[in-house]
DNA sequence: GCAATTATTTGATGTAAATCAAATACAGAA
DNA sequence: TTCTGTATTTGATTTACATCAAATAATTGC
């Protein structure tokens, strides 16, 4: 079968056991309140980590449903195929974040996750996670709410594509990226656009020339320092105002 | 709890003893391979219906998450509260569609559902599904499975917010319709859009002005026939053609 | 039934952002 | 280093759609 050549012969070969109970992302990734003995469960669940690198796929569309993936490092995009062929994307993932809940559906993934950058993700079996006994019941839970929380990521993305102007998405963009890494202990002034300026474009849905003014002028108004893929922000709540303060259709 | 008194304390009040095994919208619904001693266990856990009249809320943001809602008749949007306080369509569910997933993450529904006409709903407490035993294992994968759809259905909806021009948002958005109702046994050429044009407008992100003239403009070209919320195509074809070839910004 | 309210359509005008085009900056290879 | 291709920025023009405004149609209440 074509589509399984990218993700299931390659999944053996760099391959390290990778223990959840040592991982540092575990707070973020699968933060179930485990008992210890829960914890050596769940280390046979998640029994391996790949690496990806840079502008590598992890899964095509169309590719059979087998693996959710949990980024331990790097920065992953999601792409959905339009019906015309093009493609667009609808997500960026970073490290703690799961991504693969695409493919349950109909059981072959509908996008196509490609690194940004190199990255390391942990493998997880989802039919393991699906047969867990009784005593992992909450692991359930667990996966309900990930998927939930990305139903409800999703809406907000619809509300801020249809209901925002170009400049208040950016600033969406921006402050969602920079709570992101503060969560994770980075700061959420100084942030590293991992993407292109084309994926923002694609994502927030403008041309990427809009990106590159919206951008230049929120450097004017000296909202942020923009070198490159380094952004600081110089004036959160400047850009929360843009947000908030009906810059809408 | 104020956020309360909407959803919760009504629940018990007009309602009847519905049985999965003889609902005729189960095949959409809840369509798990199931051996009848695993249906007799799904009646247990499916154990309401209850009506609700056109306008009335069925939950809103902020309420304690207990239930999922599958529709066994009528019509209900989604809409999702924005930064600045305005709400907007993020969804709309027709029969043997469910609905509250967004509330499993923070277990408080994040959006507002909303019945459309008078609408009768089959009330799913939610920690049952969530405590089914071994032999009911395979329901997880059928609520996985609803879960991811409705993650790829808002990625496809992202797609076209954000990649899609008027002309074919609301092409998309008819044909989107046309093929659900199809699914459930009527016509796939003679809709009725249960919503408002402003509700139309808001869940494709345009002004209603725009939906109208749309809507003028695809009766002129002899592709629909309108006549208020009545929609008849014409012709499917030209509306696909407007939705895959290239109309995107 | 009629009046009052609400929803939808149609028209004229303004604007945000796409498009077209070219310059500049940056990154990798020879 | 210079060359080559790619990414980003900047400018001029066009366009799709929002906005403003008003007419018409459909509902709702009395």
């Amino acid at each position: 079968m074509n589509a399984e050549k990218t993700a299931l012969p390659e999944i053996d070969i760099p391959y390290v056991k990778q223990a959840c109970s040592n991982c540092i992302m575990r707070e973020l990734c699968l933060p179930v309140a485990l008992a210890s003995n829960v914890l050596d469960k769940l280390d046979e669940l998640v029994y391996l980590r790949k690496r990806f690198k840079a502008g590598t796929h992890i899964y095509h569309a169309g590719n059979n449903f087998h693996y959710l993936y949990a980024v331990r490092s790097g920065f992953v995009k999601l792409e959905t195929l339009n019906e015309d062929g093009r493609e667009q994307v609808t997500g960026f993932y970073m490290m703690g974040e799961i991504l693969g809940f695409d493919g349950i559906a109909t059981d072959q993934h509908m996008c196509t996750a490609v690194a940004l950058e190199d990255s390391e993700l942990c493998v997880i079996p989802f039919d393991r996670i699906e047969h867990v006994g009784q005593e992992m019941e909450h692991l359930h839970h667990h996966f309900y709410m990930l998927m939930s929380r990305e139903i409800v990521r999703d809406h907000t993305m619809m509300m801020l594509l249809s209901g925002m102007q170009g400049d208040a998405r950016i600033a969406a963009f921006i402050l969602n990226l920079s709570q992101r890494f503060h969560e994770r202990g980075y700061s959420s002034y100084d942030l590293v656009l991992r993407m292109k300026r084309e994926d923002i474009g694609s994502y927030l849905g403008m041309k990427i020339e809009t990106v590159s003014r919206v951008l230049t002028k929120f450097r004017d108004q000296g909202l942020l320092e923009v070198h490159q893929k380094h952004v600081r922000i110089l004036d959160m709540n400047g850009l929360q105002k843009l947000v908030g303060h009906h810059p809408c259709k």
